[in-house]
Order: structure tokens, then C-alpha cells, then sequence
DNA sequence: ATGCGCCGGTCGATGTCTTCCACGGGGCCA
DNA sequence: TGGCCCCGTGGAAGACATCGACCGGCGCAT
């Protein structure tokens, strides 16, 4: 039973579009039983929305970097995250364990916005930054694997 | 005109299942146009895609981390995407400039799911590693802006 | 053992959405 | 001016989403 949620999840991991149809045909169940199962994995977060994966290259913003930043002062408050959080350059924030304290993923047009880019991540944070560039990205976002330990049976409000 | 279709890549980037009806009212358009455009943007690549974001820690992989990965034998062909690609762990694969030549995204269960998994990318890829561990993520999978710069406007066959 | 309630399933009806087709107007060039 | 192409509109047909009613199995307490 468990098992067919984590089937639906890999499916629309794979295929987000996918109509509950096909999912019922996939999974062996009648559409409403798909249906009312996926409406719940939506309430309960498993599945937090949907989104088209997009080709930056064509968008316009061929360039992708990580960005490691560290603060500048250990003893300032970090709320980085939110300082950042404004600057719609960077995809996404991680806190991370090591050196640094955040590791930020960015697109960006061109060499020179990713210059513009570091300046405002440095004074908006009051951090020091350390930019990897991707040359290319053979995958990524692939679709979570039918999953092989247990799952953990939490239960929330 | 190019605008719009920034607009429904963005639109569908941040609700990938909006309806063609949604899509229609927010950009003004009738919903064939709509569908029409769509269709083009996903035939020419533009929209690679679309997935269900997915809660990792509900599902069981409540372990994030970033594995840089560096030949051992440098004279050794670099072929390590193809290598790792069975490891469904990995969720992404970015060639990158600097010390190190590919920066790894994993998932995993645990500490000890992560120890195996570091092992058989060592074996498969014949590389040593570096591993950062995330320790949460405050945003990630953020919407494509609406794209300040000039599109590339480039024709491919 | 019996009866009750809950969980999760199927079935069926209704309204919405997708998808396709025919048509129309504006820009461009001969 | 006429023809063509691109991109838009509108409408029709069928597929799909969504909801309610019903139903069967399971666990539990009587």
C-alpha cells in the first residue's frame, strides 16, 4: 500500500504532467483511488508542487555556477537565506556542514552578471564567496528511485 | 511575443500542472494560442520537462549531500557520468571547472547508506572524493526569473 | 461471534479541460 | 494587388478531473 504511494510519487517525479488516468493504468488502481492518493501526498508535503524543467541555455541564462559563501564576521547573526532570498539568480540555498556555511546554486546570462551577482551576494550577506563554474551537467533532476530502506511512518498534525 | 512565452515558461516553471485554461487567462491569450505555444516550447526543448517536487526526508531520504569527485589517474579517459549513471542516488551530475571535475547531488537514507554509496562511486568511476553534507536546504528549485537579458534568439535545425 | 466504524477501494455522473480543425487578419515580398 | 506565412481566434468532440454514493474488509469492543 505504501508501496503504490512511492510508485505514484517516482511516476510523477518522471512524467509531472501525467494524467491520473495514466497513473491508474500504471498503478493498477481505478482513477479515484489514484486521484484521492495523490491529493493526499499533496496535502501531506510528500509532493510539495510541480514544475516544468527548463533548458537554460535557451532562456538565456547559459551560465551556471555554486557559490560557497562564508561570513565575514563569525559573530554576526546568519540569516543569510533571507538576505538572499531576493536575488532570483540563485536556484537554490543550502546550508552545508565543512568550511562554508551555504552553498548557493546560480544561472546567470553572462561572466559579467556573475560578477554583478557575487558583489551584491557579498554585501547583501556580509559573506566571502567562492564561485565553481559548471562546464555542463551530463543529469540532473533525476527522478527519485523507487526507494529501497523504510520509510518512516512519521505522523504530523 | 517573446515575452509571452518567458511568461509561460516562468508561469509553468513555478505551477507545472497549471491548466492550458489557467495559462490562457494569465497571459491574455485564447487557450489554443496558449496550447500552440506550449506545444512549440516543449517540441524545441525550451521545456525539457515536468516533475513533482518531492519531500526527500518523507520519503526516506532525509540525506542530502554534495560529492566532488577527482580522477585518480588523470591519463585515464573521463567517462565518470556514464559510469555513476546506474547509481540512482545520484540525483545530479555537473562537470565543473577547478580542482575537481564533477560535482555529485545524492540522496540518501543514512549516514550508512551514504559510507556505501561513497565506496561504490570510488570503485565505478575510479575517483577519489570530497563530501559536503547538507545540513537543510532553505530554498531550492526556485522558479526561473523572468529574464532580465537579451534571449539568445539562436535557430537550430 | 456480532455489530460498529473506519479506511480505502470501485462505480458513475457532471462539468471542465485538452486537443484538433477551420477560419481570419496583418506583415512581407514579388 | 495578390499570395503566403505566421500567429491568433472560436468552436466541437472527446478525454479527463472531480465529487458523491456505495461497499467490502479489518480491528475492536461488546
Amino acid at each position: 500500500m505504501e508501496d503504490i504511494d512511492r510508485r505514484i510519487v517516482g511516476l510523477l517525479s518522471s512524467e509531472g504532467r501525467s494524467s491520473f488516468t495514466d497513473l491508474a493504468r500504471e498503478t493498477g488502481l481505478s482513477v479515484s483511488a489514484v486521484h484521492q492518493r495523490v491529493r493526499r501526498l499533496e496535502r501531506r508535503g510528500v509532493i510539495r508542487g510541480y514544475t516544468a524543467l527548463v533548458d537554460h541555455d535557451a532562456l538565456g541564462l547559459p551560465l551556471t555556477a555554486f557559490i560557497s559563501i562564508k561570513p565575514i564576521d563569525p559573530a554576526a547573526p546568519d540569516d543569510a537565506p533571507e538576505r538572499l532570498a531576493h536575488l532570483t539568480a540563485i536556484e537554490a540555498c543550502h546550508s552545508v556542514a565543512g568550511d562554508e556555511s551555504y552553498i548557493l546554486k546560480v544561472r546567470v546570462a553572462s561572466p559579467g552578471e556573475l560578477e554583478t551577482l557575487l558583489q551584491e551576494i557579498r554585501t547583501a550577506a556580509g559573506v566571502s564567496t567562492r564561485t565553481t563554474v559548471v562546464l555542463s551537467t551530463p543529469f540532473e533532476h533525476r527522478p527519485v528511485a523507487a526507494a529501497p530502506g523504510e520509510p518512516p511512518a512519521a505522523e504530523v498534525s
